[in-house]
DNA sequence: CCGCAAACTAGAACAGATTCTAAAAGCTGT
DNA sequence: ACAGCTTTTAGAATCTGTTCTAGTTTGCGG
């Protein structure tokens, strides 16, 4: 019935798939690159149906037909539309990582370094809202693990207590960072309905990080 | 398309539809009362379906013939199958404040009051976690505007600032409250998710309320 | 009591996600 | 090149939200 992680050994099933079943690391399985391929050209498809009209125009029929495989296959590499979504805002994130590596956030307190680097992803987000709008969505919605809020949470711990990893955080530390993106989700959830501006986000990110982070 | 509030002049859309199109005090309009049968039998209905297997269980032929009425009817009151879970979660909401009512949270810090409604009305919901899976979610993905967390916000600035309305509040008293609302609604998704505990939701609750709340 | 307009009903119809099936295509080892 | 396997494919079929249609019921003003 619903989304079951079932134990069919379908192709990769994350961002980079290097866990095959043998372990030869020599590039030859000509198999695994052309579902790579494949794979990538689903994604590519759906996120750019999904920045049309959101995820409404983002059909299952469509996304298949526009990358050129059946609808069968769409649903082997992904089990349901939401996993599909789920690996769209992995890519988002990845940019908005990288983003962040090429031009780290230079302000002087970690609070307005976390700001920083919310607003850079809210700004990043909103370029395509359709899609924006889609992804949170979905990913709320989601019934399997989203990476969304830990990487976010990971993300700012990285930036405000300068490099601290996830695993060396305190749970405390983790706690507030956690907290932090909690609210920077909802805000953009708020935004996307239209019910704040960018100026409000922006008021309301600051006065939560300076309390939320200010001794972290 | 989607759910547009268009200008059909149906029956109440609130909890107490009083404001008829006639101004006729007497109790003599057959009609609004039946009406408002139906819709409280659709609202249980909807309810009791909702608790057993959730939003799934939650179908709107079955909501329509629990509820005695036809589907069109249905579709009625409820344009969409949204606007009928906002309507359970108002329900919801209306036992939370009233139990908040009749005890009112004792503690003596604004942050350990606030603490003490969210845990509370996190136990309500969990007391029924089908229903309240299916009712967090489908809120967090309503096109539609819910007052759910303006509702949160302003019983958490009611109990915290010692009976503060959301009106009198200062911008950022609001945006605080609002934070912490915000937190609470996605540790609960969390929980429902079934990555964490009661324990772990109080501890951040706690943490995020003592910095968010401190000196309002 | 009559006729009107709104509300209700039963059920068909439509739409998009998901599942299922039978057949074709692609690999792999021999 | 062949048998045995998995992957793809095309397409039908299923499921549930939503819409539509035609006919019936209900309450009201006259």
């Amino acid at each position: 019935m619903r989304t079951t992680h079932v134990p069919v050994p379908p192709p990769a099933s994350d961002t980079e798939g290097t866990m095959e079943s043998h372990p030869a690391p020599g590039g030859h399985s000509v198999r695994t690159r052309s579902q790579h391929q494949r794979r990538k050209r689903i994604v590519q498809a759906a996120a750019a149906l999904a920045s049309r009209g959101g995820v409404e125009a983002m059909q299952m029929r469509t996304v298949a037909e526009r990358a050129g495989v059946a609808l069968g296959t769409l649903y082997r590499y992904f089990p349901s539309k939401m996993d599909l979504v789920v690996a769209v805002v992995g890519e988002e994130l990845d940019l908005l990582e990288s983003s962040i590596e090429r031009r780290p956030p230079g302000a002087a307190t970690p609070s307005s370094r976390a700001v920083d680097v919310l607003m850079r992803a809210t700004r990043g987000l909103m370029r395509e809202p359709e899609l924006a709008d889609a992804l949170i969505r979905s990913l709320i919605m989601a019934e399997v693990q989203t990476p969304f809020g830990d990487r976010m949470t990971g993300l700012l711990l990285r930036v405000s207590a300068d490099g601290l990893s996830l695993e060396e955080a305190s749970e405390e530390q983790t706690d507030l960072a956690g907290s932090l993106a909690s609210v920077w989700v909802q805000e953009l959830l708020e935004m996307l309905r239209g019910r704040r501006t960018y100026d409000q986000i922006q008021r309301r990110i600051e006065t939560a990080a300076g309390r939320l982070l200010a001794d972290i």
